[in-house]
Order: structure tokens, then sequence, then C-alpha cells
DNA sequence: GCCACCGGTGGC
DNA sequence: GCCACCGGTGGC
């Protein structure tokens, strides 16, 4: 049923769908994208002002930002949504990591959905509205008048809410991605660039329990038949994940090395 | 000792 | 080549 107006296009190197702008993501069809910011290290000292170099510091630090992060409130792209939202969406724990000195790792920073007839992209509020959207983004595609909702004004005339830029890192999620049962969280995490994947999903049970793969999943609910009586099944757990749009953020496994060499001579080349 | 994160790999 | 699964382990 590729024929249905599925309107979304994950995201460039799928197959087929024309989009328009070719490799311009910001015309794709109707996707939903997680920009991803790396949860600056410290959270806390938000109106430090540009607090610790390290968001614009340019360069080494391109896929470094921050949406509408909770903590920067860097306003500046993104005005439009704060208003509706002060309760800060921001699902993910609260950043507790404590002073990860070392190494940041990308986390989700903000939610957006692109509207299918405009094509502009829409700021979604919390990570349950997203995940709601999500599953039935072929079904019901997102538009702008879908966001008054939430903010009862918006429409396709206003502007776009983010677009992208490279201070963030974009990624294009996959639709129909069921929600997790009540009481079930599923969770997304970046790995750091030059990995050789680029996120993990995660399911944590009501009992904080988390597991990492459909196998375990199973395992769980057999063990805990209490929750298949709710009603829980395999079909509300997917672990897809999103893609990045920086080509070369995963590092690519080296291609196996297919004999190019003759052999072991190489280790005992000395001499000649 | 735990666990978040990463790498390896087998199967497709 | 991609991705699901899971073992290893560094940092706490």
């Amino acid at each position: 049923m590729q024929s249905s107006p599925t309107k979304l296009t994950l995201k460039v190197e799928t197959e087929e769908n024309d989009f328009h702008g070719s490799a311009f993501p910001g015309h794709l069809d109707s996707t939903l994208q997680q920009p991803l910011d790396v949860i600056s290290s410290s959270e806390e000292d938000k109106d430090h002002g540009m607090e610790d170099e390290d968001i614009q510091s340019g360069e080494d630090a391109p896929n470094q930002l921050v949406v509408y992060d909770p903590a920067a409130n860097g306003a500046d792209a993104i005005e439009a949504v704060s208003d509706p939202l002060e309760h800060q969406p921001i699902p993910f724990r609260s950043y507790s990591i404590p002073n990860q000195s070392s190494r940041v790792l990308p986390s989700v920073g903000a939610f957006t959905a692109q509207c299918a007839k405009c094509f502009k992209w829409r700021l979604i509020p919390t990570k349950e509205k997203y995940e709601e959207i999500r599953e039935h983004l072929s079904d019901q595609p997102f538009v702008c008048e879908t966001a008054r909702e939430w903010r009862p004004e918006i429409s396709c005339e206003d502007p776009t809410d983010i677009s992208q830029d490279r201070t963030r890192l974009w990624a294009i999620d996959k639709p129909n991605i069921a929600q997790p049962p009540p009481g079930w969280q599923r969770l997304l995490r970046i790995r750091g660039e030059g990995s050789t994947k680029f996120a993990d999903v995660y399911y944590v049970a009501p009992s904080g329990k988390r597991l990492r793969s459909t196998i375990e999943i199973q395992r769980y609910l057999l063990e805990h038949p209490e929750y298949m009586a709710e009603g829980v099944t395999m079909s509300k757990f997917s672990f897809q994940t999103p893609r990045p749009l920086q080509e070369d953020y995963v590092r690519k496994r080296p291609t196996r090395l297919t004999a190019p060499f003759d052999g072991l001579n190489l280790g005992m080349s000395r001499s000649s």
C-alpha cells in the first residue's frame, strides 16, 4: 500500500518518493523528525548567558544543538512555541547526568513534525503527543491544524517553528510506531558520533526493568502474565530507530577485507 | 557490583 | 549493507 498517500517518506534515502527538494530535508512530505541536541553538560545554569562556550563554538560542535532546549531557552529561532507550553516538555528524565565531564552524548532536544500541506515544521510539545502523532502518521497525516490542539492560532500561514541548520543534529524518525503500553516507557538513546550505530531503543517496564530487544520483551511478558492480561502484546513494541540526516554520523563498518592481499606474507615481509 | 553505552557479529 | 541481539566493560 505504498500507493496510499502516506505522506511520510522517511527521509533521505528512502526509495522512491519523489521528494521535491531532493536532498533537502526541509521538503519531505510529512515526516517526523527528532532534532537532537546535546544536552550541553550542565543545564542548571540556564541563564548563564551563552554559557559554556560549547554551544556555538562552531566547528567541533556541529551537532550539538539545542532546539528549544529547556535549559538554554535559546529562543532565538523558536520564539513561537514557547507560550502554550510553559511547562516545558522535554520528557526525558531530568538530566540527571552528573557531570559527565568526559563525554556528553546527544539526546533528543525537541520533537517536530512536518505539515503535509505546507511542509513547515511544527514543534510537538511533549514526547507523548509526538508518539501519538507518530503512531498514526500514515493514516492521519500531520498538518498545521493538528497543532491547534496546543496552539489554537496556528496555521500554515505562520512561519516554520524551526528549520534545519547545522547547529542541530537532525534525525528522521520512523512512522507508525505504536505508543508504549500504559506504564511503559520507550527510550531513545543516541550514540556518540562515529559509533557503529546511531541509536538504541529501550523499553522500561512499569517495574523499572529495562528491556533492549524483542526477545527480552517476550521473555519478560511471559514471566509477567499480568501485563498480557492487560492486553500488552508484542505489537506495542518497536525497536526502530531514527536515521540521522548527517550522513557520516555513524561510522561505516570497514568493509570486510575481501582479500586484496595475498595473504599473510605481509606480516613477515621484513627485509625485502 | 551495576549499568549505560558501545562494538561485534550472524542472519537476512 | 543493514540491523537485531547481546556481550563486554569503563565509569560510577
